[in-house]
DNA sequence: TGACAATAAGTGTTACAACACCTATCATTC
DNA sequence: GAATGATAGGTGTTGTAACACTTATTGTCA
């Protein structure tokens, strides 16, 4: 039998093994939907990154963040936290304001703008997700959860 | 019941959906495994990426693979593959030669050194695999491999 | 209290990703 | 067989990722 991912790839060999398999399926699915969803953020100015971070300040709400804060959060790590949130600052999402209490501190704030801005794109990101995930069943989506959250917990 | 991920990345508020956490749960996780590959192949001096193509110029062998061709095998898409294989070109692990037959091909094969390069790289990429994904079950790996697959048919 | 370690942010630099546009070569069709 | 369109590469530019290093501020403890 030759799998999916296989033809997908135009691969001519099977995988050697059920875990190469596996490993190759998480990142290029992974891929694919990051792809996706860049196209879908794409009208609107920011990247997945950035709208994963308007996303967690939005959680914070009105206490806000620092930037070691926000990077703890990222579904991704970003390895240059100041600039990203200068990026989004410069585009009015946000606001940076250093921390009486601990001057090392910066938090950062989601704006109204920022907020409105996610209200807005936020059926564009649903529909992506109704379309790639929305036909499976409950059973194959509490297995993907579960599996994924093994290979994330392996050490 | 809160979710592992939700912990994970410190999220106050549980996810919406399923197809909301799975959706994260793949973007998460691949980003997990891509830093640790990423990590292994560093001492190298390649990326995920590169480490990508010459593998699947190993796969293609004598005939070698032209540019367009490189790019539908390729695990995450790249969009500028002139300069990827021409960074490549430079470390002396591919040649490119202009095909005879049609001359806007360029077929690119991976060298001896890229092959060496390979086989001493092969073990990192192994050692990641085993420890993230060695512990799962068949049963846990099948599940994954075709609930990820689902995802990507998907329309 | 004064030195030193720890923490958070910022900066400088390099390489790569992404996008749009341009060039060369070949196939097709009238 | 000249024009047209399609296909494969290449180039120019901008922004961002990644990494190492520096600065500023705070905590700790001899």
């Amino acid at each position: 039998m030759t799998s999916l991912l296989q033809a997908e790839l135009k691969q001519t060999r099977p995988f050697p093994s059920a875990a190469a398999e596996a490993l190759l399926s998480i990142l290029r699915t992974a891929a694919v939907l990051d792809h996706e969803l860049a196209d879908a953020l794409k009208p609107f100015g920011i990247t997945p990154t950035q709208h994963n971070v308007l996303r967690i300040l939005r959680g914070a709400g009105e206490d806000g963040l620092c930037g070691r804060e926000v990077a703890e959060r990222m579904v991704a790590s970003v390895p240059d936290v100041p600039r990203m949130l200068e990026r989004l600052e410069a585009m009015k999402f946000i606001t940076r304001e250093r921390d009486p209490g601990d001057r090392r501190h910066v938090t950062a704030r989601i704006t109204a703008a920022g907020r409105q801005l996610l209200t807005r794109v936020t059926p564009e990101i649903e529909a992506v997700q109704a379309r790639r995930l929305g036909q499976l069943s409950k059973r194959t989506l509490t297995n993907l959860i579960e599996g994924l959250a093994a290979v994330r917990e392996a050490r």
